[in-house]
DNA sequence: TTATTTACTGAACACAGTTTAGTAAAATTA
DNA sequence: TAATTTTACTAAACTGTGTTCAGTAAATAA
């Protein structure tokens, strides 16, 4: 009576074959060419298979999504070793905007794209995503409390620095800064992340 | 001889019966709701006409978003009656954050949406936009030269306002801070307006 | 009055996401 | 082993996109 397990593995690493098809489709050929008929194409099933393991297109990419937080996270772990808040904070920027400049389709679909979100609207597991952002909140938490930062609210701080560092990616990701030429963007995005630090930071 | 110009008017006539339909979709249904053929039945023509007035559904949304930029810019008028840079300055976000608050939906085509921006890449004029940007820039420009701001170079002090102004509606607006209730948005955004503004400016 | 240009449309094409009815193989039961 | 049921899969279709094209009727020009 072990095929049942058998059954419940075949079908993970059914979902799997899905997502891996799904996800190189994403960074290999932009958003626009994810169909389910080139992922059926990719994992050599009938379009209707893909169905049998996904409810349908956004769920695949809400779980393309969480790809992609499990990568930021795993980035985020290198945090852990530095002790001094200040420098720590500075890391945790560098690790996000360098995340999204390297890999522009993944950042895109997690901050960026309306399609995914519908899913995830109501109470639903944000989870991952919090888990990310938990890590800056507490870094500021900690920049407050070790008297790096004057601010006083460590949520409207960490979510200020969120929200300049996703805006500067994201002009960049959608083309809004024609007067910005591409190999100048990695430069801006550095300069604008050192900037915030002086004007946040007491010393 | 004079039905040439008549045909012109008409043509004209016929191109803004197109984009008021177009744009009343947009606002009134959201973005995924506008579709060639419901633009046709609102102007009760045929599909097929629209295509003889617009190249395809990208140079629609272009002139909405041309749409939109006329409206930021006619906002930003009344900064011409601010002499204080830094008053200016600050009224120059508050039109910014209120005009993406509430036009949402035009705020996304302008600065969120990738659709309308194939055409753009090029040379071409993304004329309208940098406008808009300039008003800006030369706020923060006026603020270095009147000892406002000590931050040296005005590209980057106004790219890094825009980012940030940019980040917090755009997060809102995409549905990225499930944390924060909707009615707390607005509070947020010009919270952080006035945190930008303490930091900035020296006094 | 005749010829030509213009403005418009019905019908189709290609391509999406998705559903459904059916099939062949595997698993279960007798 | 033989019969039955369940499973895994797919071909084909349905709806709804953007877009094109051949044809038509009205307005214009000759």
């Amino acid at each position: 009576m072990g095929s049942a397990e058998r059954k419940e593995r075949d079908r993970q690493e059914m979902r799997e074959m899905i997502l891996t098809a799904a996800k190189k489709l994403f960074i290999q050929e932009g958003f626009e060419h994810v169909t389910i008929r080139r992922i059926a194409d990719e994992i050599e099933y009938s379009p209707a298979t893909v169905y049998l393991y996904f409810a349908d297109k956004d769920t695949i990419l809400c779980a393309l999504q969480e790809v992609g937080f499990q990568e930021l996270y795993k980035r985020q772990q290198v945090l852990n070793a530095i002790k001094n808040p200040a420098e720590k904070l500075r890391a945790c920027g560098k690790i996000y905007i360098d995340f999204a400049m390297e890999n522009q389709e993944l950042y895109d679909l997690m901050f960026i794209m309306r399609a995914p979100m519908k899913k995830f609207l109501e109470p639903h597991e944000w989870t991952l995503g919090k888990q990310s952002y938990d890590v800056l909140r507490e870094t500021v938490q900690q920049c407050i409390e070790e008297g790096y930062i004057k601010a006083q609210d460590p949520n409207i701080g960490a979510f200020s620095l969120w929200a300049l560092l996703h805006g500067v990616v994201s002009i960049f990701i959608r083309d809004r800064a024609p007067m910005v030429p591409k190999e100048h963007q990695g430069q801006i995005v550095e300069k604008i992340l050192g900037f915030a630090m002086e004007e946040i930071l007491d010393k």
